[in-house]
DNA sequence: GCAGACCTTCGTCTAACACGAAGGTAAGTA
DNA sequence: TACTTACCTTCGTGTTAGACGAAGGTCTGC
């Protein structure tokens, strides 16, 4: 089973520009290409490539990738260093998550202030109506 | 009480470079200068510069936290876009939380993996070693 | 035998900063 | 007074991770 790098693309929900800049960066070395140059994809391209959007998506650069990747090619002397790179991610997915946590709250009493208002037909001008008041809600 | 932007910077875990591209984006319309034209900021301003870094963290643009400063000045009734704002926001990050604590599954899994590895002091090559297995994991 | 739909590479453009350089000002000190 | 240190400013370029358009090749269907 094989795959257009567009049927890749909408598979994994990222766009064909970013999987040809992954491939131009080193980090999916095992594409082939057909007869008149194409890539082609197969299921393990797919895979690896799903685990590289969700380092990406959780923060990891391009460059640590494409160092993490490397480090599985040498085999298992480097297994102590994709154990720390992993847990370093972990514990940083974890931080992330927690502050969007945070920032949601702050999202949801400004929903909440606003939905008050429309729904009591409130002018904000009843409170003295300046930037302050808005700012964090507090 | 007022504040160097140093202090600012380091009050919100933001460097002094974003802090001036905001000012100079117009999303800090109300930093005044001393004497030496050194930007001092309020305790209204840390608010305001808060509820930005709550935004851009949560992957609202520049310029759409611009729009929506705007639309904050413009009074009343642009209430109703605001909330849509909000709204918006909220979604997306619950959607983005999401979205991270299945990336997160996904490096829990890598980093038992590897643990499981160091533990028992088996060599990856016990299972056939190429980057196959080591995709994904799954 | 040509249009349309793909694909490629190449090159420029963007957002949101990061950072260095050049130069001004203020405070501490020898 | 002169000098150093430590800020600050503006200006301008560099960086990351793509987004996108243009030019041009190739396959397919009519």
């Amino acid at each position: 089973m094989t795959y257009t790098i567009h049927e890749v693309a909408e598979k994994l929900g990222i766009s064909t520009y970013s999987i040809r800049y992954y491939n131009d960066h080193g980090m999916l070395p095992f594409v082939q290409r057909d007869a008149n140059n194409n890539r082609i994809f197969h299921d393990t391209d797919l895979e690896w490539l799903s685990m590289i959007v969700c380092l990406r998506e959780t923060g990891m650069s391009v460059k640590a990738i494409k160092h993490y990747q490397d480090l599985i090619q040498e085999g298992d002397d480097t297994i102590n260093e994709r154990y720390a790179m992993m847990c370093a991610q972990q514990e940083q997915t974890l931080a992330e998550i927690a502050d969007l946590k945070k920032h949601l709250d702050t999202i949801n009493y400004k929903v909440a202030h606003y939905a008050s208002i429309l729904e009591n037909n409130e002018p904000d001008s009843f409170v003295p109506s300046n930037l302050r008041t808005e700012a964090v809600g507090k």
